[in-house]
DNA sequence: CGGACAAGCTGA
DNA sequence: CAGCTTGTCCGG
């Protein structure tokens, strides 16, 4: 039996060694997960390939069961080029949380208990497809599924969330079709027909894909925040090249980065499914007023005569994490030494913005370790609008306890827009911030809010609900392009810009941050790429993710740490 | 990553 | 020179 080519669970380690076959084992497939002894240890880690090996090779000392399907490990040395990040962290992202040792013989895709003519028969032609926020992505969703379901393979659907996951599942059962969820590892490894997931099953291991849908493809959920920051649309569009399947993907304003090239399909009705949106400009409103204006002011108290459990839900939203930390024994805020601003989390502790000094992360005055960052702008509208309101207020934020009951008014970051499931009233507190952001992407943050909002308050054509917006911006053309629900001008702007700074699809990005960044990019001087420095690190431009991925790869690392995020 | 081993520093 | 720290190397 040939030798075993195994990569370890010992990330900072990643290159394969080489094991030969233990015949008291009985036969071990690629991808599946074993244990072997690395100098002396014994770690887990899995079987990638078969090789020809002449030197005398220890055995693999023990089968520990199955692991990611065999043509999911081509795709893992794909990723870890395209997003410059260790093989490890791939393959664990493709592996059962616990031990399977089993599979289940996975049932033939059945036809639908409802026919697909629900909705008027609309044809999906793979590729993006524009739904406007509250149009029912289900008929994408089933006709994909009555396309596919014939061809060998599992149709794979992601959503961003996992509770939306879970009513998609309910959804596509009540229909007849059998499907594996997030934690049937072992369903999903016996290829399911369908799956159903949030971004960590853009790593399922179903042997073959029949086809994808990515519903809502540009939330930003689908991007991995942590090392390495690989994003799931790139992983199953890249899964569904290989395995020549079709893929769909949803999104209210689609993206250049989705895109690409291709034109995109336009649901029937896109304006009537957008909420009614209300702009009010307090340039000309009395300065005198609270958080609200006059006019959301009259608009809730509208939504509160009426019977919806939830009325009225105000949205702060806030540019990046919060520059305040505040100790969470004594209140007191973290303030730099120096110069006595609030300090921010920083490689190493706390400091101000100016980096006077790096400190352990404790609180100055009693001394406890456990600090939070503010919600300074919550807590106060919050106050705020109770006070405006005579209404007792809940407020949300993305680490609120899901089982403490609601107020008729809820207050807080866009966590709101998840939390809450139906009200009247979305008031969007102050849009300015981010319609003046450098960041090219706070425009399409706000479009983002309102069509989520537009989730709770119904479309424009049911009428039933709506969203107010507050600025002092009057003429704003995203403000416009939201009032009339018109998306095209915002669309083809988004792209002359992507063109313009060199960013998906006309360009790859990469950033490099952290101590070991300055030596690491030294490593660049006289290659072809475009370097350039910036306050948090460098960036480096090339035209393709992937040949900037493998070049940044194969630069030797420094010992202090970098983190690298290609985009 | 984490163990092995070598080189460097310290103190009685 | 034992005992401890720090650095470098290497794994199949």
């Amino acid at each position: 039996m040939a030798p075993l080519s195994v990569i370890t669970e010992v990330v900072a380690l990643d290159r394969p060694f080489d094991y030969a076959d233990n015949p008291a084992l009985g036969s071990v497939g690629i991808g599946d997960r074993v244990r072997v002894e690395l100098n002396g240890r014994s770690v887990r880690g899995w079987v990638v390939a078969e090789v020809v090996s002449d030197r005398v090779l220890k055995s693999v000392r023990k089968w520990l069961g199955y692991g990611p399907s065999p043509s999911l490990m081509d795709l893992v040395e794909w990723a870890s080029a395209r997003w410059c990040g260790p093989r490890a962290r791939f393959l664990l992202a493709a592996s059962p949380s616990r031990v399977v040792t089993s599979l289940p013989a996975a049932p033939v895709a059945g036809p639908l208990a409802v026919a697909v003519a629900d909705r008027g028969a609309v044809r999906y032609s793979p590729g993006v497809v524009q739904l406007a926020p509250t149009t029912d992505p289900l008929g994408v969703v089933l006709y994909a599924y009555e396309s596919t379901r014939h061809c060998d393979g599992s149709l794979v659907v992601l959503v961003p969330s996992d509770s939306w996951a879970a009513r998609l599942r309910g959804r596509l059962e009540q229909r007849g079709c059998a499907v594996a969820g997030p934690d049937q590892w072992d369903r999903m490894r016996a290829g399911w027909p369908v799956i159903v997931g949030s971004r960590g099953a853009a790593w399922c291991p179903t042997p073959r894909l029949a086809g994808v849908v990515v519903l809502d493809a540009d939330d930003e959920a689908y991007v991995s925040s942590s090392q390495p920051t690989w994003d799931a649309v790139s992983v199953v569009r890249e899964r569904a090249r290989r395995d020549e399947a079709p893929a769909w993907f949803t999104s209210m304003m689609p993206s250049p980065s989705l895109v690409g090239d291709a034109v995109y399909q336009r649901d029937a009705d896109l304006v009537g499914g957008w909420p009614q949106v209300e702009v009010v400009d307090r340039r000309g409103g009395d300065p005198h007023d609270g958080a609200l204006s006059a006019s959301a002011l009259a608009a809730a108290h509208r939504a509160l005569d009426g019977d919806e459990t939830v009325a009225v839900a105000v949205v702060l939203q806030r540019l990046g994490t919060g520059r305040l930390i505040a100790c969470d024994e004594c209140g007191e805020l973290a303030r730099c030494a120096v110069c006595a601003q609030g300090e921010e989390e920083v490689e190493g502790g706390l400091a101000c913005r100016e980096r006077h000094e790096i400190r352990a992360r404790y609180c100055r005055h009693c001394g406890s370790t456990r600090l939070r960052a503010r919600r300074a702008g919550v807590a106060t509208l919050a106050r705020d609008v109770s006070a405006q309101l005579g209404q007792p207020v809940t407020e949300i934020s993305a680490t609120s306890d899901p089982a403490v009951p609601l107020a008729r008014v809820v207050v807080g970051t866009t966590a709101v827009l998840r939390r809450v499931r139906r009200c009247s009233l979305v008031i969007v507190a102050d849009v300015d911030q981010y319609l003046l952001a450098a960041r090219a992407s706070a425009r399409r943050d706000v479009v983002y809010a309102v069509g989520s909002a537009g989730r709770l308050v119904g479309s424009r054509r049911e009428g039933r609900g709506r969203v107010v917006i507050q600025t002092r911006r009057g003429d704003d053309p995203v403000l416009d392009a939201l009032v009339r629900a018109d998306f095209d001008a915002l669309v083809n702007e988004e792209r002359a810009t992507a063109r313009v700074l060199g960013l998906a699809p006309y360009g790859a990005v990469a950033e490099i941050t952290g101590p070991g960044a300055l030596e690491f990019v030294a490593g660049l001087a006289g290659s072809p790429w475009r370097l350039s420095a910036t306050p948090e690190g460098f960036v480096v431009r090339g035209a393709d993710p992937e040949q900037l991925g493998r070049a940044l790869r194969s630069l030797p690392r420094p010992a202090a740490r970098v983190r690298i995020a290609v985009h």
